[in-house]
DNA sequence: GTGGATTGGGAAAACGTTTTACTGCAATAC
DNA sequence: GTATTGCAGTAAAACGTTTTCCCAATCCAC
């Protein structure tokens, strides 16, 4: 492998010279600066970026820690935060820590020792004594759908209450009066404020709530899909279900296809996440969509306002309001967007 | 932030020990150690790891350079990517190219520049001369999903034709005669391979091939959309549809169900690519399974061998076999896996 | 023609580690 | 008692850039 030196032997200029040249467009004579293109063409010299990013104390680069790659909720926020990277020229490192409080931990010790320039993380756990303790003037980073009361930084989330608050007034706006929850984890944030936006709705409608129609769904599939025939064992005049992820919605379908149960007609559903194939379920989903990409990208243009140093110095948190997207398993039929 | 030169004078010894001591847990006094912990400690010091890999030539960090994370394909392999990585204590850095040469083109020079040790990539195109002129020996990298015919490197693909060969034989074996396919980018190899699997199957059960029985879909899900209304028009006789992949096949259902027609009664469909969703659709569908994940996992174990150096020194390619997964679209019923 | 600004170019320091070669010193082997 | 080995510890080189400070030459205005 070639290195600056070489280049510049070849060219006969100094190493000085050289870096200048291949920086700065505008520097140098131009013959010297073709002598050095040759000698940098005919070298296949490329640039140690490890040795420039030690001097510049930069290393243009991002990561991104997130549980698990694989639920496109976070998917699109990769996807997200990679595009607006790109545009500031700078490369993201992939973290999934599976909401292992231990894995996230040894991300971090690695983050830590300068290999990013700073991170977008959506938290293991809400308290996290180890995250606490980065120097978020050292290290800048961002929350994402997950906050940590404790700590005071950027975030960029979405208002779950208010998308559960949009699912279940939409249902009783249709008439229903017996709606079932499939809850999510009691002990994450999301889990609760869900819960709370079901609650609120139900009572600003002066309905009663009733415990029997709410389960627990634990976030997973295999949840959802318990929940839902217990709803259906129990859940006496049960007429619509609301299901607080993507996971436990297919669960929620598969047990309701087991029973027969028609979609709208006898049972009517809605869940929270949009994604690909919602709407070409039969029948289509009625969802709350989350703005996924748009997180992402909100929260890279917050993080490297920080890295500039740009923007201003209190905290940011951006709520992003979900969507409720109508198609037909809501029994409203093809009437467009409330 | 602290380096290990206050770390040294803090503890009163020289920079070298406090290296040998944090590398190696033997090296040392018992006594000098600990007041170099206690230093480390009172600092707060971490290593820089960008000096570290300086010295050492090496990163720690490879590289995934994928089309489109979103791709649930993708997502899988990049966590198994992921994954392995981990066990080896390397990080990876997310490429996404949007099939675009020039993005990928761009990563390339980005990944020259010895910002990772080496890289995995699904190329955007067959022909890259650009990919050609990168060092193997200096920067390894393996072929992932898809081959440069003439690039000698390492490689993980699937075995596409076989999978199609499953697919459509087993239509046949129900007693199809009339197959659509619902073909992809003939650009491909990927797309190419699936065809002739087609193909294949119908001859070697001397059935002719019906050129009306086949249509481009481009791989998108407007694609398949499209091609499979324009089979519904024109294919006379058709009693089966194998699509060429995930994205397609939803368009396809799309497709059939505004046309009501009855799946599989009417028309049996088999679609390559599983997914998470593809269970629960109804009818459950039928699909050739790709081992996603593993595909990650092994491109990962032999870049990790090239980087080691062990493992041997011609090239290696590994063809997974993709898997019939028999559910009811294709009119099997339940009959558990073929 | 002179003073001041601008420009091309170079020498050397700096970034924070690891590693090599070396010095003592104590323990072991004969 | 001497030669040998092993270990704790150190100084300094090395990794490949960027950047600062400097010199010399050219250019321009007056």
């Amino acid at each position: 492998m070639s290195t600056i030196r070489d280049v510049a032997a070849e060219a006969g200029v100094s190493i000085a010279s050289v870096s200048k040249m291949l920086n700065d467009p505008n520097y140098g004579s131009p013959e010297t600066r073709a002598r050095v293109m040759a000698a940098v063409k005919k070298l296949g010299y490329h640039r140690n970026n490890i040795a420039r990013s030690m001097v510049k104390g930069k290393t243009g680069m991002i990561a991104l820690v997130i549980p698990d790659v694989r639920n496109p909720f976070f998917t699109a926020v990769a996807r997200g935060v990679e595009d607006v990277a790109n545009k500031y020229d700078y490369r993201v490192m992939l973290c999934n820590t599976d909401e292992d409080p231990t894995k996230q931990r040894n991300y971090i010790d690695v983050l830590r020792s300068k290999i990013a320039d700073g991170f977008i993380i959506a938290v293991a756990s809400e308290e996290d004594r180890y995250l606490k303790r980065v120097d978020r003037e050292k290290l800048p980073f961002v929350f994402i759908d997950r906050e940590c009361p404790s700590i005071p930084a950027d975030a960029v989330v979405v208002d779950n209450r208010d998308g559960a608050y949009k699912a279940v007034s939409h249902l009783i706006r249709l008439g229903h009066r017996r709606i079932g929850l499939i809850a999510g984890k009691r002990d994450t944030l999301t889990g609760r404020d869900r819960l709370r936006g079901y609650l609120d709705a139900l009572r600003d409608d002066g309905l009663t709530v009733d415990e029997t129609l709410i389960r627990d769904g634990g976030f997973t599939t295999e949840g959802g899909y318990e929940a839902a025939r217990s709803l259906l064992a129990v859940g006496r005049g049960l007429t619509a279900i609301f299901v607080s992820n993507n996971a436990m919605t297919i669960g929620c379908l598969k047990a309701l296809a087991e029973a027969r149960v028609r979609i709208p007609d006898q049972i009517a559903v809605v869940g929270f996440d949009d994604s690909e194939w919602a709407e070409f379920f039969t029948p289509p989903l009625t969802v709350i969509r989350q703005p996924t990409y748009t997180m992402g990208t909100l929260a890279g243009e917050i993080l490297f306002q920080r890295l500039e140093g740009s923007g201003p110095p209190e905290r940011k948190e951006i709520v992003l309001k979900p969507e409720l997207v109508v198609r037909e398993s809501c029994g409203a039929g093809q009437r467009g967007k409330a």
